[in-house]
DNA sequence: TGTTGTTGCGTTAACGTTAACGCGGAACAT
DNA sequence: ATGTTCCGCGTTAACGTTAACGCAACAACA
């Protein structure tokens, strides 16, 4: 193991020195600061991780930023298992988080929160950046070079130290094929897009129309609700539902309220339902999994988001390892035999 | 924190005591260590590991025990791919990774490796427990308190610090699941049962045949067969794959070597080939999955169990972390649609 | 009485990194 | 000539744990 000692003995200087090139920390004049990065490269100098905690007595702090965990249907709070189990293991290792939530439709409640971070010192940013319009503002208040993380979606022209996120447009083309695979002969398919949208909606909903451009005999109707929020739309969707044309035997749903879907079609009998298609395993579509009203859902391992954020908080800032990579998350298919595994995950995977 | 120095000052002992205490190591009277050891508990002291490894100059060495990579169609890569990514990772924190392979197909092979590991000096153990009969004995001769942690299958009888592997019978109800929907009109499906069989592929079957016992009307054929190895046995599966009955439109088949099958009934047109289900994705497979003549996958994760499992060891071992949880891998599903993703995981996915 | 051994402790020097501190000397101002 | 500032660098004291070492005090022997 190559420690400062052996730098500071072949470049013939002292530790001091070798720590404040190490750091960046400056008065060190060029030549010497030139001649021992050399020498650290040419070694391929590690500096021992437990020596950096052990001297190093701060705390780091992480905050979350995220919608409120009862929203989507619950969705938010599965992310929020995964951080707390990564947050649980890294305590030893003078790691803390603190959750600040937002409400996904109110712009006014991200300042509440902003105000809370700017005074509480936080070393790093977890975010699931899905306010399109308002993030922008909200970032340009933030404190300068405070290195942050997205998880669930990405933003455009902003720094993250890295993005965890899921190919939205390959998940709605998944969907397409898990429909094509089930009723093979069917040609209408029905897109219900909630609404508020984003890109991640929106990405969705293209993937799923492009699957099926090759076929032209193909027809989807997309139809835009606001599912959580308005019960009218609620009642027009329902209506709609209810009063298609019978040639119409698919629905896809673009998020974790595939179960207000699930509901409406779930008292028709198995032969006149048509097939449903949505998005992650919170409780209640689990429950209409398993009555068989809905057949797959896809899951973008919302836990392991939450887990992997902090976990690239943590190798980034404690760790001190700059190479920065995005996480792609796997497209999960999700279906009544498999489900009570990928819920069991939530609980014990990991440790 | 409660440091060693606290525990010191409130029993008016110096930290020599104290450690002497904790590490059992005696020359303590009894009265003294009985002091020491309540006030431990009243205060929860935890050892800082950083402290703990910036001392103990020791290097913690995991020998790694499993099949050679290119067996079952080179599925035994994945796991290697997932250990070789958190012994990097763990490469800082004074662990090292060493392979012992062995032969699937030759018990002799352990014996090579069994004296390799007794002169190694290894800390703990990672193994695929695969040889049901053989293993037994494997273990007998191991050092005495030599920990392990068991991936991909489980033992009985033995007490590894954690068991990382899949429900496998789960995972033959799914199949069989996966073959209902895209199939539901079907009643007759082929089980191609890999030789030799294990505890494993028995599981998936019974699973398969008994998600069809609840329908009088389903009638499942096993057929056993040494795929990877008896060039007759191929051949005698392609003929009764080639001259079936014309009802019989699943084929389930228990393990990586799906694409033998696939390379048989791919060159069967779209209409008249059967469905096919099988496992794992191995490069093989994903062609075959892209041409079409795999419809599904079940996959095992087998790089998150390689890296659970070198992570599991450092927890115990290196970070002395006690709680030892079983991981259980979650039944994923994989399509021509979601494969790039589950591909790009095992690059990308645990940084 | 002196020697040897044992018991029960305290002391201390690492492990590698960090960062505060301070010192010699040059450059500049008074 | 004497202060003042600042640059470049060395020194040093932690961080918490471990384990070797040493030292009293006492017991057991000759």
């Amino acid at each position: 193991m190559i420690t400062i000692k052996n730098i500071a003995e072949k470049a013939n200087v002292s530790i001091g020195t070798v720590d404040r090139v190490l750091h960046k920390r400056g008065r060190v004049a060029p030549k010497t600061a030139e001649k021992i990065e050399k020498i650290i490269l040419e070694l391929g100098y590690k500096p021992n991780q437990f020596a950096r905690n052990l001297k190093l007595s701060k705390w780091f702090r992480f905050g979350i930023i995220m919608p409120r965990e009862e929203q989507d249907g619950g969705y938010w709070a599965l992310p929020a298992v995964g951080m707390r189990k990564a947050l649980d293991e890294l305590k030893n290792h003078k790691v803390k988080g603190e959750f600040y939530y937002y409400d996904k439709y109110s712009d006014l409640s991200l300042d509440f929160i902003e105000e809370k971070i700017k005074s509480a010192e936080l070393d790093g940013l977890l975010i699931a950046p899905i306010f399109a319009s308002y993030a922008a503002r909200f970032f340009q208040k933030m404190p300068e070079q405070m290195p942050y993380v997205f998880f669930d979606s990405d933003f455009p022209k902003m720094h993250p130290l890295c993005v965890i996120n899921q190919n939205a447009y390959q998940s709605g083309r998944l969907a397409a094929e898990l429909m094509s695979k089930i009723i093979p002969e069917a040609n209408v398919f029905f897109v219900v897009k909630v609404i508020p949208d984003d890109f991640h909606i929106n990405a969705r909903v293209n993937g799923f129309v492009d699957f099926f451009k090759v076929n032209e005999s193909v027809e989807v109707i997309v139809f835009e609700a606001n599912i959580e929020n308005n019960p009218a739309c609620l009642q027009e969707l329902s209506h709609r539902l209810m009063h298609r044309r019978t040639d119409l035997t698919g629905i896809f749903v673009t998020n974790a309220l595939t179960y207000r879907v699930a509901e409406i079609i779930g008292q028709l009998d198995s032969r006149t339902k048509p097939a449903l298609v949505g998005y992650d395993l919170i409780e209640s579509n689990a429950r209409w999994l398993n009555k068989g009203a809905i057949d797959f859902l896809i899951s973008q391992r919302p836990d392991m988001q939450g887990y992997h954020g902090i976990y690239a908080l943590y190798r980034n800032l404690v760790l001190n390892e700059p190479e920065i990579r995005n996480v792609v998350i796997p497209l999960d298919i999700i279906t009544r035999e498999n489900m009570e595994y990928h819920r069991l995950t939530l609980q014990d995977h990991y440790r």
